[in-house]
DNA sequence: CTGAAAGCGCTAACAC
DNA sequence: GTGTTAGCGCTTTCAG
């Protein structure tokens, strides 16, 4: 059932039909009940391929994830933000395209997504410092945003990002507060820029406290369990070993974990442990009480918003790339406390 | 840059230079290499949309992800399947539709789906025991390949799975060899389909070893951290606890391994866990050496796998519907043991 | 071997 | 308010 056989069906021409169907003023209401009731009827759908060709419009959105030779994984982040934002488009009729491209072939994939035309915008996921695809896209005249940021990059872009340098000041402060003054950072690879812009946020809160961050207390790499775990054992055999871990990702802090249990020492007691988890954070209730989690599971969230801010800048491009940045919540033995003021 | 401009530019009709594009065997080897080094040139792509108005084809993939309402999570074990059927689509010059639908709007869905006709197939994802969207894929005649089984489907279907239940009876067979005879399974939700062959395998070896199981010793549930903890710690208050663990998931692993530490036992020498892994496989290196993996991470593969078989069977529909049952890999301690046979 | 012409199903000027 | 008429950019008969 085609746009030309409904309106066959109804004695009207496909022009008034569809217009009946997109909502425009000039159709009478009569003849607009009437061709809904049809258009129910015979279940008629308009083929995709079709407007998207009328319309030069492909209602659909990219997500390019670039995939590492280096490391085999795929961030399990993804999953939750894609759904969020697959939320959104549902909800307004977009498509969502998936892309995955090795590293190293990044800028042919976005010039080929470009010229092929398929997607009327791009969510650019894990940024990197002076990521060059922002400026690719640009040049490109393709509307994006990107989930992150990337430190560098002067000119103006969209994005939408979680507050990683406060979520580590503050949760460094807090450990300040407790006493701590030989504290572990267990970082992701510094390359990405959510790593660096955590560490950046460490280290100014110890700044803060007088502290200069000491080399052997500080690791970056692949967030894993066994991260933490060799980090932490080595650590913990320094002549002056850390009272306190600092953890990019939930499964790092796991590790950490493992590595007390090890050396027969009493988490909360002995050596205290926060994370930052917006991973997997349906793993956070499986945490003991000594476990604090430095922010909420907001990567769905993040996603939702990516998505509700492209298609806004797709339907009415603003004259300035807007912006948003999350503020994590702070979650401390269970029970949340709002977020305090401070740097960015 | 569109068809007809390149043309016009060489000179030629549209028609000839898609025909020479298109690989077409009638046109002049002379001037294909001419239409080629031109179309390069130029950076000639043809327009998706227009093309698949044309054709009739969609030139992409569905992957159609349900979402429960019941539990928040979205696995992420999806991600890494993604990105190996991306691999396979991006090869092949399609695209990959991904849509997330909440568990009860699944028919509506599939319905939606087929009448926009944006998708040349579908892969299913997250079967349960009877799952109804088999038949009704099959009465809309989209093309489509399940990623696991539906117990109780009798008509044949396309599918990719891992034998679960065979990984689970030989898991189960291995601990039996060691000794064991109270085995505890800790196991995901039993709708899923997976879930339910891996406790047939499960049982299976314990009948073949003259023992019934124990309901007191079978948990099924999220496979989360906070599982496998809280099942371990109530198994090992019985009066006749569990000598070891098979579980479902690392998560679940990682939970009954806190649950023996904080009861000072030692794994590997007063309980022994087993897990199947094909959802954080990247974590197994952070497993020390007494918690054993009943399989590989091949959840990559199995996408692969997926998409190729579904592009075949879109490409040229066979008679029967193919399937393929991935054997899982046995991980002892590190080390890799081939296979040994069994039933299904 | 190459080209002209007719669509694919829809939208959007432009009449009426 | 409704209909007529061109396309959107490509493929595909059908002629030459």
């Amino acid at each position: 059932m085609n746009l030309k056989d409904l309106a066959q069906h109804l004695g009207l021409s496909p022009t008034t039909v569809s217009r009946a169907l997109n909502g425009f003023p000039e159709v009478a209401e009569a003849t607009r009940v009437r061709v809904e009731a049809a258009a129910r009827e015979y279940n008629y759908r308009p083929n995709t391929q079709a407007k998207r060709l009328a319309t030069g419009r492909a209602m659909a959105i990219g997500h390019v994830i670039p995939i590492s030779t280096q490391h085999e994984i795929v961030n399990p982040v993804f999953a939750d933000f894609i759904a969020g934002a697959g939320e959104v488009y549902a909800r307004a009729g977009y498509d969502m395209l998936l892309t995955i491209v090795p590293d190293a072939e990044q800028e042919r994939a976005y010039r080929e997504i470009r010229s092929k035309g398929n997607v009327d915008g791009i969510i650019v996921h894990g940024p990197r410092a002076g990521d060059p695809r922002i400026a690719l896209l640009e040049d490109l005249g393709l509307p994006f945003v990107v989930h992150g940021r990337a430190s560098g990059i002067t000119r103006p872009y969209a994005f939408v990002d979680v507050n990683n340098s406060r979520a580590f000041e503050r949760a460094t402060r807090f450990l300040l507060d407790l006493g701590h003054r030989r504290i572990a950072l267990v970082n992701g690879i510094e390359a990405m820029d959510f790593a660096l812009r955590r560490r950046r946020g460490f280290e100014r809160a110890l700044a803060a406290a007088d502290l200069s961050p000491d080399p052997r207390l500080m690791v970056a790499g692949e967030m894993t369990e066994a991260q933490g775990h060799d980090a932490a054992r080595a650590m913990l055999r320094l002549s002056a070993p850390p009272t306190a871990f600092l953890t990019s990702s939930l499964l790092s802090a796991m590790g950490v974990r493992r590595a007390l249990w090890e050396d027969g020492l009493v988490m909360g007691r002995d050596v205290s442990i926060v994370t930052h988890d917006d991973e997997l954070g349906y793993l956070r209730n499986g945490a003991e009480e000594p476990i604090f989690t430095a922010t909420r599971s907001s990567v769905r969230e993040a996603g939702r918003r990516c998505a509700t801010m492209l298609l806004r800048m797709i339907e009415s491009p603003p004259p300035e790339p807007a912006s948003e940045l999350l503020e994590a919540v702070l979650v401390v033995g269970g029970s949340t406390g709002p977020a305090p003021g401070g740097a960015t």
